[in-house]
Parts: structure tokens; C-alpha cells; sequence
DNA sequence: GAGTTTGAAACT
DNA sequence: CAGTTTCAAACTC
């Protein structure tokens, strides 16, 4: 223990919670134990250590964490999960080791015990491994944790070298408790909903579906590795196994977060730990071939994120109180470009992708992680890490279908799957972002980045704002107006819409939403539901632009006009004149001759596919621009936890539908980003009863996205699959249309 | 790439 | 709430 302290001073942080010291004894108990020392003989890692470590760790883990959670909203959200995760995995840890050390006593070959467990990982079998770790107690004590936790004891093992007995010793027991996916992702939800729910609750007063979002959001996430279905491995638990990992070996920390100095290692490290979880992921999941497993990196992508940044701030805390970090140093590394050059060479690029972005991003990254064998060594700082993927990451990357190859590659294991083809989609998006990013390097001309990115990503992969004059902290920025902090690709002056800023910019947010308490919210909005509500809008289109356009010369044919780009037709709440919106006019006389085409094209496959196409690009888009790769600005509680546009999805499937067999292309960009992000909740709720056959009917790739619902629609992950399958289609490679 | 147009956001 | 100004994206050349 008087390392662990000494190494915690060390990190500068002071971690003498009751919990650790009531772990502690336990666990040197089990230490003092001879089945311990036999298992510690045979092990050239020290056990002990270990143990007193991971405890320090979750400890330290722990500490950090809330700061993480001083973020508002979407971060809230997930940092809650990731936070209880961490609480868990605490307690539970002390748990498993007891468990472990009953399990050497009742086994006589002590060792046997855990050398099998050690084995079944060692061997990794991804399958297996996964397997196992999935097969998360079946308690229906719901304890999400409790399985994280197991996962956690079992991931350090199969990522490293079984150093822990007592993990692997646990995931024995989970062996055999393989449960049903569906009960577990019950479960899951059910926390999920628990925990969106009370933001939600917040929202519901503007947009009902903003919960469901809100669950979608985060669920999605669990969903997404429930989906994934047999093989569930939860991402914190890769996290925690990962922290332990760092402390107990710095070596390898060391090694991952070169670069790293002195008291920004623990942030560090639980950025590069985050890392490494992808890599362990990586082994686990490669063979896997599954989406659910990509999209569950999503999670623990996001995970990191939130944690990163949390990490981050108290990070910048601690320095600020004195520790020996280089606060410049750890602000420095969020800026991509410095220090993530160097770090890719071609595969390494690829991990940087992971930070949280949204689950298509995500799972691309996933992928990529897959397929290349990354090494995330100069990962210096979770901002780093988060933005690295959409400078460095890709930056190896010379051309969009290099990446969407690879992304290809990487989905192809996926057989199938939606996701594989949301993380093409993404892939493609992100491409353009990287391509963005590499542009800006050599090219400060914004225009010049966002062309080449158009091109690259066929769509808008993330928001880049030219800011001059508003710092980036007024809904002019584009950013900043969607929640998402500004990066390199940026070509603003002055920005203060940063994580170094972050104090600013959620003091600027709340000055904004206290003025307007929506002004965050999604522009755009569904309102298929409410329709009935909003009487105003004849038309099909379900959703509507919140305040509504006061086009005057556009016509509502631009993108001037917001509802214009948002995809979405003009409503009563339009001011607009001579609106002439092709998503439907206030009247409403367009979308009724679009839905009326659409429906008599029913059988043109090409219309369709159209149409379909439309509707994925907006489900898509949207949470690729804001999530690529890019941090997403917590939002301050006191806004309610709206979250930012990007992350709010409220649905519209209808309206894409059919409101998009206009031919819009030049605005599919944003619209995409409002618009589809709504979509994507709108399909899961709207098709919830009969989810597959909306989609089916239109989708050109019907194929695609029926096998999937099919396989896992008994699922909650059905949800996921829905929203990434309808992002598949415009972002491949050679999209039909 | 520079300049213009446009409408939202911000301000009064 | 209305009018004006500011701003940055969208667009045009």
C-alpha cells in the first residue's frame, strides 16, 4: 500500500478513500495467502502488486472521474455509466480477488485454476475470451457492473500477460453463467434508460423523443456491444483492466504514453489506457467479426472521451495545484497536430480514430483498430487522443478510399453487418475529415479544407468554422453552436471554443442558453409524432425545423435556410418568403407531392434507393460531424444537459423518407447533421414496433440491413443497427446512387 | 481565392 | 417585439 500511496503522490493525486482501505485489507489477505504465493511463484509478474495497484488505480480512477462528470449532458450521461462502471469495478475487484483466492482454496491445483483461466486467455480465442467475458453473471442483480467488473478482471488478462490471478481466476466462474444476450442487454438498457432517463427528463418539455435520444445516444452504445450479441466485452472494464495494467506495469504505461511526463501520467495514462483497451479490444474482437463489438468500442471510445476529458480537467487541476506537469504540454498535445505526426506511421493512426466519437465513428475506429495491430505509444494526453483522430489518425491516410478500403476491410469481417457499412460510411466521412485535417496542415485555407473534405467525405465529415470575429463562442461558430470544441481543421482565429478553454466556453453556453434555453437544442426536431401536434406542418415530412426560417431571398432553396439544410420542410413557424423549401413548403403542397412520388415509385428501385439513400446520408451524417473525432463541449448542467444538436437525435424517419426525394444535394451536409441525427432516433422509435420493415421497404440495400435486424433484432441492438444501417448506403464507396 | 449574398445570431 | 448590426456560412465568379 505505501507504494501505491507513494506512486499516487507521485501522480499528485491523494487517493485515501475508506473504500481503498477497506479493499485493502481483504486484498492482503488473499495476498498473505498460499495459494496467492504459489500462484505469484509461478507468475513472473508480481501479483501482489498488481492487485495493490489496480486497487490504487480504481482508486485513482475513481478520483478522477468526477471532474469527468462536471461535464454537463451527453458527457453526463456517459460518464455516469463509465463512472458506475468504475465504482463497481471497484468494490467488485475486491470481490473477485476473494473470489479468486476461495476459488484457489476449493481448487487444489491452486495453480490449476488459474493457470486454466490464464490459458482460456492466453490461448486467446477472441472468441472465447469474449465469450466469457460476456457471459456476464446472470444475476439478474443487473449489475451491469458487476459484469464489467468481470470483464475487467478477464480483459487484463487476455490483453496482457495473465497477471492477475484473481481475474482470470474470476472469469471461470462466468464461464459457465453464459446468459443469453437478451436477458443482459435488458439489463443494460434498463441502467441505460435509468440513467438517461433523468436527463432526458429535462428535455422532454421540448422534444419528447429528446429522451429517447438521450437513451439512444447512450444506449445505443449498449446496446451496440449487445448487438453485437454473443460477445459482449465491456469497454470499461478494458478501461479499468487497462489502468490497473498501467499501474501495476509503468513499464508498459510508460511505454504506451511515451512523452508523458510526471503528473499527467495518470490522465495520460488513462487516455493511453483507453488505448490500449482498443488494442486489447483489438485481440479480443478481431476475430470477432462482429459489429456489436465495434460498436461497443464505441462505447468505451466515448467512455473515453468523457473520461479523457474529465481526466483532463482534473488533470489541469492538479497541474494548476502545483504538479509537476507541463500544463502547456498536456493543452499541447490536444492540439492533434504536434504530436500526433509523428506518432502515425500508417496503422498507429488508425487507433487515434477511437476517440469518442459517435457510434458510427466509433465503430469505424473499431475497425480500423481491428484490422491494424496499432500501437497507441504517443498518445500523450486523452485530448489528444480524442482529436487525434481526425488529424492524426487519418493523416497516414492519403485518399478517402484508401481509408474507406480499409474501412471496408475492416467491415467486411462484419459480414454484412449495417455497421460494417456505417463504418464505411464513416469511414468515408471521417476520410474527408482526415483529408481535412492533412489539407489544413499544408493548406490554412478553411475553403480549401472544407472542399476537399466535401470531396473526400462526400459529405461534411465534422464542423469547420472560419471564425474571425466571434472567438467561437457564439452560435455563429458553427462548433460551438453544435457542441463540439473546435480542432485543427478549423480555420478560426482567436478560438476559444477548446478544451483548454473549456471554463469559457461552458460559461459562454450557459450565458447562451440562459438567454435562449434552447438554443442548443437540435434545430431541427421531429415532429412526425406531433404531428398530429403540429398541425401546422400538412406535410409529411416529420420533422421541422424548431424556430423555423425567415428566408427572404433564398426561397428557401439554400442553404441559407436552415430548414432547407436541415432537410426538412418550412412549417408555420416559417417566416419565410416565396418559400419554395423542396423538403416541403409551409404550405405543405411539396411534401405531399414528394410523398405521393415517392409512394407511386415504390417500385422503382432507383427512386428508392434515392430516397433511402437521402435518409441514411442525414441519419449518417449527423453523428459523424460532431463526433468524428472530435470532442464534444460538456455541457453544463445547469442547461439541463441539453445536449449538443449533434448528440440530441430526434427522429424524422418519415421525413427522410420522404421529404428527401428531393434531390438535394448540396445541403446534405448539415441537414444531415440535424436532420439525421434525428433520423436515427425516429426510425428506432418509430419502427420500434415493426423497425425492419419501414426501413426494408425503401432501403436499396435491403439485404444489408435486413440480415442484421433479422440476427439481432431481437435485440435491443436492433436500434443500432437501425441507425447504422441507414448511414451505410451514402458514404460507401460506390453508393449506388 | 476573393468577393458577394444570405440569413441567423446578437445587439439595441 | 421590432429594427439594426454583426457574423460566418453559402454561394458566385
Amino acid at each position: 500500500m505505501a507504494d501505491d500511496k507513494d506512486q499516487e503522490k507521485e501522480k499528485g493525486i491523494v487517493m485515501d478513500t475508506p473504500e481503498r482501505t477497506q479493499i485493502a485489507n481483504p486484498l492482503s489477505k488473499f495476498e498473505d495467502s498460499p495459494v496467492f504465493n504459489y500462484i505469484n511463484s509461478l507468475s513472473p509478474i508480481k501479483p501482489v502488486k498488481s492487485v495493490h495497484f489496480t486497487q490504487a488505480f480504481s482508486n485513482i480512477s475513481f478520483a478522477s472521474l468526477p471532474s469527468v462528470f462536471t461535464s454537463p449532458h451527453v458527457s453526463s450521461l456517459k460518464d455516469s455509466k463509465f463512472l458506475r462502471r468504475h465504482q463497481f469495478s471497484d468494490p467488485s475487484k475486491p470481490e473477485l480477488t476473494s473470489e479468486d483466492s476461495k476459488k484457489a482454496e476449493t481448487s487444489e491445483g491452486n495453480s490449476t485454476a488459474a493457470q486454466n483461466t490464464l490459458k482460456q486467455h492466453s490461448d486467446f480465442n477472441p472468441s472465447n475470451s469474449i465469450t466469457e467475458t460476456s457471459a456476464v453473471p446472470l444475476n439478474r442483480c443487473s449489475n451491469l457492473e458487476s459484469r464489467k467488473l468481470n470483464y475487467e478482471a478477464v480483459s487484463p488478462v487476455t490483453m496482457n500477460t495473465l497477471k492477475l490471478v484473481g481475474s482470470s481466476a474470476l472469469s471461470g466462474p462466468f464461464i459457465n453463467s453464459e446468459n443469453g444476450p437478451l436477458e443482459i442487454e435488458t439489463e443494460i438498457e434498463g441502467i441505460n434508460q435509468l440513467h438517461h432517463g433523468k436527463e432526458a427528463c429535462d428535455w422532454d418539455s421540448l422534444i419528447s423523443d429528446a429522451s429517447e435520444l438521450l437513451n439512444f445516444d447512450s444506449p445505443s452504445d449498449t446496446v451496440a456491444y449487445k448487438g453485437s450479441g454473443q460477445n459482449t466485452l465491456d469497454p470499461t472494464s478494458f478501461n479499468t483492466s487497462l489502468m490497473k495494467q498501467t499501474n501495476d506495469d509503468n513499464d508498459d504505461a510508460l511505454e504506451i504514453n511515451e512523452g508523458l511526463k510526471g503528473g499527467t501520467e495518470n490522465h495520460v495514462k488513462i487516455a493511453s489506457t483507453s488505448l490500449n483497451n482498443f488494442e486489447a479490444g483489438e485481440a479480443v474482437e478481431d476475430t470477432d467479426n462482429e459489429g456489436g463489438s465495434n460498436l461497443y468500442r464505441g462505447i468505451r471510445r466515448r467512455c473515453l472521451v468523457f473520461e479523457t476529458l474529465g481526466s483532463r480537467r482534473k488533470h489541469l487541476e492538479d497541474i494548476t495545484n502545483g504538479s509537476s506537469v507541463n500544463l502547456s504540454e498536456s493543452n499541447q498535445t490536444i492540439v492533434p497536430s504536434n504530436n500526433l505526426l509523428p506518432l502515425r506511421t500508417g496503422n498507429d493512426s488508425t487507433k487515434c480514430i477511437l476517440p469518442g466519437i459517435g457510434l458510427h465513428l466509433n465503430a469505424i475506429a473499431s475497425n480500423l483498430v481491428d484490422h491494424k495491430a496499432v500501437k497507441h505509444e504517443n498518445l500523450g494526453s486523452g485530448r489528444q487522443l480524442i482529436i487525434a483522430p481526425s488529424s492524426a489518425a487519418f493523416a497516414s491516410m492519403g485518399s478517402g478510399q484508401e481509408l474507406i478500403a480499409n474501412m471496408s476491410d475492416a467491415s467486411s469481417f462484419e459480414n454484412d453487418m449495417g455497421p460494417a457499412q456505417n463504418v464505411a460510411e464513416d469511414g468515408s466521412k471521417a476520410l474527408g475529415f482526415v483529408g481535412n485535417d492533412e489539407l489544413s496542415q499544408s493548406q490554412t485555407s478553411p475553403r480549401k479544407k472544407r472542399r476537399r473534405a466535401e470531396n473526400a467525405g462526400d459529405a461534411e465529415a465534422c464542423k469547420r468554422c472560419n471564425c474571425k470575429k466571434s472567438k467561437c463562442l457564439k452560435l455563429y461558430c458553427e462548433c460551438f453552436a453544435a457542441g463540439v470544441y473546435c480542432v485543427e481543421p478549423c480555420a478560426c482565429h482567436d478560438c476559444f471554443n477548446k478544451p483548454i478553454h473549456e471554463d469559457t466556453v461552458l460559461a459562454t453556453r450557459k450565458q447562451i442558453e440562459s438567454r435562449n434555453p434552447l438554443a442548443f437544442a437540435p434545430k431541427v426536431i421531429k415532429t412526425s409524432e406531433s404531428m398530429q401536434e403540429d398541425e401546422s406542418s400538412n406535410t409529411p415530412a416529420s420533422a421541422r425545423h424548431k424556430r423555423g426560417c425567415n428566408c427572404k431571398k433564398s426561397g428557401c432553396l439554400k442553404k441559407y435556410c436552415e430548414c432547407f439544410q436541415g432537410g426538412v420542410g418550412c412549417s408555420i413557424n416559417c417566416r419565410c418568403e416565396g418559400c419554395r423549401n423542396t423538403f416541403g413548403r409551409k404550405d405543405g403542397l411539396e411534401m405531399d407531392l414528394e410523398v405521393n412520388e415517392c409512394e407511386g415509385n415504390a417500385g422503382d428501385g432507383s427512386l428508392q434507393m434515392v430516397l433511402y439513400n437521402e435518409a441514411e446520408q442525414v441519419s449518417a451524417t449527423p453523428a459523424t460531424p460532431s463526433r468524428l473525432g472530435r470532442q464534444s463541449i460538456p455541457l453544463p448542467n445547469s442547461s439541463k444537459g441539453k445536449p449538443p444538436r449533434s448528440f440530441l437525435a430526434i427522429g424524422s424517419s418519415s421525413s427522410q423518407r420522404f421529404g428527401k426525394l428531393n434531390h438535394f444535394k448540396g445541403g446534405l451536409n448539415k441537414q444531415l447533421q440535424t436532420v439525421g441525427e434525428n433520423e436515427i432516433p425516429d426510425i428506432f422509435e418509430e419502427n420500434n414496433s415493426s423497425p425492419i420493415s419501414g426501413v426494408k421497404s425503401c432501403s436499396p440495400n435491403s439485404k444489408r440491413v435486413s440480415p442484421p435486424h433479422s440476427s439481432m433484432g431481437q435485440r435491443s441492438s436492433r436500434k443500432l443497427i437501425l441507425q447504422s444501417i441507414p448511414s451505410f448506403p451514402c458514404l460507401t464507396p460506390n453508393p449506388k446512387q
